[in-house]
DNA sequence: CCGTTATTGATACAAGGTATTGACAACGGC
DNA sequence: GCCGTTGTCAATACCTTGTATCAATAACGG
């Protein structure tokens, strides 16, 4: 059970268990990932990326998200930003100014979810939660 | 308090509140919105308003999710539609298959809420919430 | 009715991403 | 260790969902 941030080999390694081939551009394209502590764009990090090609990294990137190597998250003004999966399932606690991203895990949501269900016609196949607030760095540098 | 589907007349009062004019365009807008009961994309409705320009319809349709009479909602793919807005505060519950938008309110949300900004740093400022579900038609249909 | 000014439509552009395609390189089999 | 299959690549074109610009127009207040 991982749950610190994965390394280039976890990420290799995740993408090997999906059958995956192991190529350059992946490879770069992981130890680029594991250098980032922070949230990115994927234009961000194809520019980063300068022997790889835009769509392979879009074609990396929603890979990655698929296999729960990553997370997509939304920002206030829907902009869509990148980020290393640690934990298993985790929501997102996202700064509002400076664009910071948390995971966090908290009991009430899952409650929420099971108290729900019991009130929705339908099965439940899915959520999107982000929480939007302003961390405390922000709180203290902005006015 | 008006919590059923809002009118032709109620999205104009709505533009007028905010001290905005009401032109051609918004009325013929204004109008293709309560003819709509289901979630539509801004495409859409640009290609139904043959007179009025595609940006005047993304220009009105933000205005309209800002005076809160229209909202916003994002598909499980990403892609983001649009609905009349019923009820003050609630969230949406949409049908993965059918792309159905129901709006919901439920006290767990709020709970959830409140248990949540007690344990995190910071001031909350908004979130975004989305259940994904199969429909009940979806269900039957479906296999 | 007239002047101010918000609004319009056209167009160009931006962000974020997918489809296509011929070339290439992983890797499993031998 | 080489070879063939086929997944993957880079480049490119294109798509969706908007926003910025700007000259022309039309709401609305006086």
């Amino acid at each position: 059970m991982v749950s610190s941030t994965p390394t280039q080999d976890d990420i290799i390694a995740t993408l090997e268990d999906r059958g995956c081939r192991i190529t350059q551009p992946r490879r770069e394209l992981a130890a680029a990932l594991t250098r980032r502590r922070d949230a990115f764009s994927a234009e961000d990090l194809a520019a980063e990326l300068d022997g790889v090609g835009r769509a392979t990294v879009y074609r990396s990137l929603r890979l990655l998200v698929e296999a729960g190597a990553l997370c997509k998250t939304t920002m206030p003004n829907g902009s869509p930003r990148y980020s290393l999966d640690n934990a298993r399932h985790h929501h997102h606690l996202v700064c509002a100014d400076c664009g910071r991203i948390d995971e966090f895990r908290h009991p009430s949501v899952e409650r929420m979810l099971r108290a729900m269900s019991a009130d929705i016609e339908g099965e439940l196949v899915g959520h999107r939660l982000e929480i939007y607030r302003r961390c405390g760095v922000c709180a203290e540098s902005g006015g």
